[in-house]
DNA sequence: TTTGTATATCTCGTATACAATATGCCGGAA
DNA sequence: TTCCGGCATATTGTATACGAGATATACAAA
């Protein structure tokens, strides 16, 4: 009995997979570019960088492809999956609405200590914002968007939205870097702080989405840039 | 050249997988409600009564456990999903409100063809109805939902309402079985119709919305009469 | 009878061996 | 030179073997 550490508190302690450590990397590597889209991922290749076999590297790949990060041909491996524009713009579309349709919901039923933290935030944001702390900005604003989806208060949905902003985030990382931007991205969220803060369901849906839909056109708008330059 | 059968048209055609068919058979007997839920699915024997080995099998279960049919608990197997009642209340909202942001954007962007379409089943189903056909009118039924929902030429948003009917299928074999709710069915539909062909993309939300969630109502109180029977 | 411990067994997680399939190269013929 | 076909190699898909952890059972002691 003694040295007992059944901690049996909270939910079950188990012990780490390899194949979720490879999942982890891999989704890591992936989501930070070091990995460009459209690269085989090798299975033993993986399997000798992470230390592993073959199995839990196949699982991990297998996970990838059901979070949609990479996609798996038959006999010929799994690539990351290179997204044409048009899809990425569908991407952000169906996320801005996944949000919206949380945000309208969490306006009428997020609790009083939520409020409360979407408010600090928001005040918090404005500061980082006047100090052009784009790296924090960028962290608060991410669980910003996360304590608003959450606010729904349904898991379904929240797991939905959830997959997408993941299935994004690669691409948001260009986003946010100047002033200009950011000023913008404040004053968008104090019109959905507002609106949820008001219960006003209707406006939040829609200022969520105008949001979000207004980042992705900036980001849209900088790729291009990019691509041409 | 003779007798190449390398259809190369359209997408590649592989050799099916066994895992692919281990995760089919399984998915079709967790909705059909063949298995059970909460019915711990055993590698092995799962392997022996398809005929494979365990790694095709650990696929499948990987897969199942992706699309939440399953739950994955370390060193003890992957369970068939035992849904709350709270929690399948939860998933009827999280359908309504995909179905209801998809017809929204449907009914900007349907084309000719899918708008006609749509009213073909619409009175088919008016026929069914007043024919008391009901397992014809669940084929249409579904078919009329997936085609609104495909109607917003969203992928992503498709992908996400599809995973959420695919994930209730298993509960919504009880419903329609009786005139009542099927003519209120029809009227319900007849204002979903009446709106995306209208292009009124507010009305359309709000009429699906209020027609999944009078489905699942129908649903929750017809099971919670099962129970207490 | 009850409780604690030890063991036995079962299942899962991982590694490795084998089979099937795709890709690339090389030689030969037109 | 160019194109085609067959072979070699590499990589994936599948099967099996082995080790780790967990649960259940049996036995002993209180």
């Amino acid at each position: 009995m003694l040295g007992d550490d059944n901690m049996v508190g909270g939910s079950a302690q188990h012990r780490r997979m390899q194949s979720e450590i490879v999942l982890e990397g891999l989704e890591a590597e992936i989501i930070a570019g070091i990995i460009p889209p459209g690269t085989r991922l090798d299975e033993t290749g993986i399997g000798d960088r992470f230390g592993v076999s073959r199995t839990p590297v196949r699982e991990a790949l297998h996970a990838l492809c059901a979070r949609s990060l990479a996609e798996r041909v038959p006999y010929k491996g799994v690539l990351v999956l290179a997204l044409s524009p048009e899809h990425i713009d569908q991407m952000f579309e169906a996320m801005a609405e996944m949000e919206a349709t949380c945000g309208r919901l969490a306006s009428q039923r997020m609790t009083m200590s939520e409020r409360a933290e979407l408010e600090t935030m928001h005040r918090e944001m404005n500061a980082l914002a006047d100090a052009g702390d784009y790296e924090t900005y960028e962290g608060v604003n991410s669980r910003f968007h996360t304590l608003i989806v959450a606010g729904c208060h349904n898991k379904d949905l929240v797991a939905l939205a959830e997959s997408m902003r993941a299935k994004l985030r690669p691409f948001r990382k260009y986003q946010l870097h100047d002033r200009g931007r950011i000023s913008r991205s404040c004053a968008e969220h104090q019109d959905i702080v507002d609106a949820l803060l008001d219960q006003d369901a209707q406006r939040a849906g829609t200022a969520l989405r105008r949001h979000l839909v207004s980042a992705a056109q900036e980001f849209l708008l900088r790729r291009k840039g990019e691509v041409e330059a």
